[in-house]
DNA sequence: TACTTATACTTACCCAAAGTAAGTACATAC
DNA sequence: GTATGTACTTACTTTGGGTAAGTATAAGTA
């Protein structure tokens, strides 16, 4: 007999669950959205834009560290996704702005929850890590 | 004279930026862990985790396309920022448990509203993709 | 006895993604 | 004529993630 699987109540056929989204389903497109949005810079980008509409020059001063390359990456990446409005006025030098849209907005705002939490508990997450190190660093007294 | 920067509202000071955290600043750790929790795997992780302890094993099976060195990986990276708690029973075959820590609770709330919006709105985001790839598709009718 | 399975990992190796630096076209300022 | 700013792209290098195999041990099967 097989293993009974008692971990994966997916009673729901494949198709069922990507309609909806199914990030546990490793073929599900919902993954690669996730992966956009939370990426390093697509988290950063996001929340960037809450303020308003920027530049790219705007956006690459204000997040500290962004290579030109990664923003501009990042930023069709979201376009693509429909959170980003991407505007192009013709002139040069070049002029380009960038904007959420409504998706964009909704999306932005979960993003920002996340890192918001983790700008307020950044100490307890630190403190944390300090009490782990001194547990590992004592290498078990007796066992061995 | 410099440049007016004027993008950059940072009044405050280094120190006390990065006391409460501040992700724009690169070399803040809370981008450090912003990666760990919004990491491809940690996301997964963490969210199955909602539901209660689970073992490294039933972890390996629910996540679809974890390797195990990665799951492996990210618990350590989780547990060491004191979101996830490791217990080791000492028999053989290994029997190791993975929990949520109260920390840990809060931020899999925040990447579950966000990862739910996502599964959600999936469709709007495939949608809205369609329609931006109908755009590039025309390659400028009369510019260029 | 010997072979298989299962657990929770680690290690070596490889490739794709991310980072770095330079190039591009044009205009305005010095 | 040299420098600067804009929004990118492209070539190259480095790093990180993914794959596969190894490890110790005990219970189960033939």
């Amino acid at each position: 007999m097989m293993t009974p699987d008692r971990d994966l109540p997916q009673a729901t056929g494949l198709t069922e669950r990507f309609e909806k989204g199914d990030l546990f389903a490793a073929p599900c497109p919902s993954r690669e959205v996730l992966a956009h949005v939370s990426s390093r810079w697509g988290v950063l980008i996001l929340i960037a834009l809450r303020g308003g509409t920027h530049r790219f020059s705007e956006l690459r001063r204000r997040i500290s560290g962004v290579s030109e390359k990664m923003l501009s990456q990042t930023l069709q990446a979201l376009t693509h996704d429909g959170f980003i409005l991407r505007v192009s006025h013709p002139v040069v030098p070049p002029f380009v702005e960038y904007s959420l849209t409504p998706l964009g907005e909704e999306v932005a705002e979960k993003v920002a929850d996340l890192a918001d939490w983790i700008e307020l508990n950044l100490m307890e997450v630190l403190k944390a890590r300090a009490a782990t190190e001194e547990e590992t660093e004592k290498p078990e007294p007796r066992s061995k």
